[in-house]
DNA sequence: GAAAGCAATTGATGTAGATCAATCAGCCTT
DNA sequence: AAGGCTGATTGATCTACATCAATTGCTTTC
């Protein structure tokens, strides 16, 4: 009697404690809708009413290369890479996810087709998705959260236009200091190799420039 | 007298034509308009009536680096380039724009800062420009509008994520073919050592290329 | 706590593509 | 028609970075 309700009682706590996680998860991104918009009370739910949370384990894939996307999906912690393979079967890491970001493939999203990237997580994780039907629904009902996804997209323009340019005109050298400067909290967090694959530069040439600009700072 | 009259008459002539240019540059984007949105007649009329229409010569500026941009800006007919010059005067070609695309700066347009980027015009072009106010009021007046815009954003930002790819993927012989595929006609249109530029490499590298693959193909 | 993986470093060597330089061809100008 | 630009081609050489290989120090796993 006494060892079922130490059962029963476990359980609860177990619920419990499964709640309060999920409730963790999805204020981290309820916090960051309300940096950016101002939405009503029947709003908030209607989002929160929609938002599926999810957690992947380190070196879990999120996305494999042949499926298709279907989500808007937030990171609320943790770590995602998303990359490509080519034929000669090398890596090439498109983009890192951590927490207050999002990932996907839009293409894949769009289109309908199968994704050519594969996204797995770095670090373990914590996701905030929606099916791309509901976040649609949002944007149509919640004018001030389209204005936000918007500005979202608008930034991850601009942020690639200036990707582009850097790999067309900087030395593996400035591409990897320009990398430190405007992304310290990846420099720290992503393995060198992966930080290497994103630069386009191999993980060899990337300790290099390490060790030598290290030397020179003194 | 007769002077005169024929004065007077060749001047007319002169409007006449001038009035005619203005309404097919603006045709070309209406038809742009009415092949992705139905617009009412009313709305239409709100578009044209914002819109400017801008002439500019081949080697011309549209932006020059330092300036701020303000406008969204349709290439009616024509071709333009947007490029940055770093540290070493070396130009790189971010994008080109020809008919039926738009152009400028959104970094700078969003922002309010100056532009790292200048864009010129390769050949004699037209454009219909819309300050950027304009253009906001557009979008909010007018949803079916905003709507297409939002597309375009995506299909850029898409366009933008492929562009990483396949600079971190492919040799400089992959990528002047792929690039050829998907755009043949600025494969015509553009001189080579642009293309050079945009791809990344050298225009001598781009040279050796069209020849060994001219040889290959027999 | 040994074994097995994985990441980073360091060295030796290879190479794609850059740089430098000269020539050539097609233009616009006058 | 002649000169002057601009862009393309070709050759010789150079170099930034890749590749291959070995070593070392870690975490992870059973």
């Amino acid at each position: 009697m006494d060892r079922q309700f130490a059962g029963i009682f476990s359980e609860a706590f177990m619920i419990l404690i499964g709640l309060y996680y999920l409730r963790l998860m999805y204020e981290n991104f309820q916090r960051y809708i309300d940096e950016r918009v101002a939405l009503c009370d029947a709003e908030s739910k209607l989002v929160r009413s929609v938002a599926v949370i999810k957690k992947i384990r380190k070196r879990q894939y999120l996305l494999q290369e042949g499926d298709v996307w279907k989500y808007d999906a937030f990171v609320s912690s943790g770590c995602l890479r998303t990359y490509s393979i080519n034929e000669k079967g090398s890596e090439h890491i498109i983009g890192f996810s951590i927490e207050n970001w999002w990932c996907g493939d839009r293409e894949s999203l769009l289109s309908g087709e199968p994704s050519r990237f594969n996204i797995d997580a770095i670090e373990d994780s914590e996701l905030v998705m929606f099916t791309h039907t509901n976040f649609e629904m949002l944007c149509r009902e919640i004018p001030a959260f389209n204005q936000m996804v918007n500005n979202i997209l608008n930034k991850s323009f601009i942020t690639q236009q200036n990707r582009i340019n850097a790999s067309l005109s900087n030395t593996a050298e400035e591409k990897y200091l320009n990398f430190v400067k405007k992304y310290p909290e990846f420099a720290l967090r992503v393995p060198q190799n992966m930080i290497a694959s994103y630069l386009g530069i191999t993980p060899e040439t990337l300790s290099r420039i390490r060790t030598q600009t290290a030397r020179n700072k003194g």
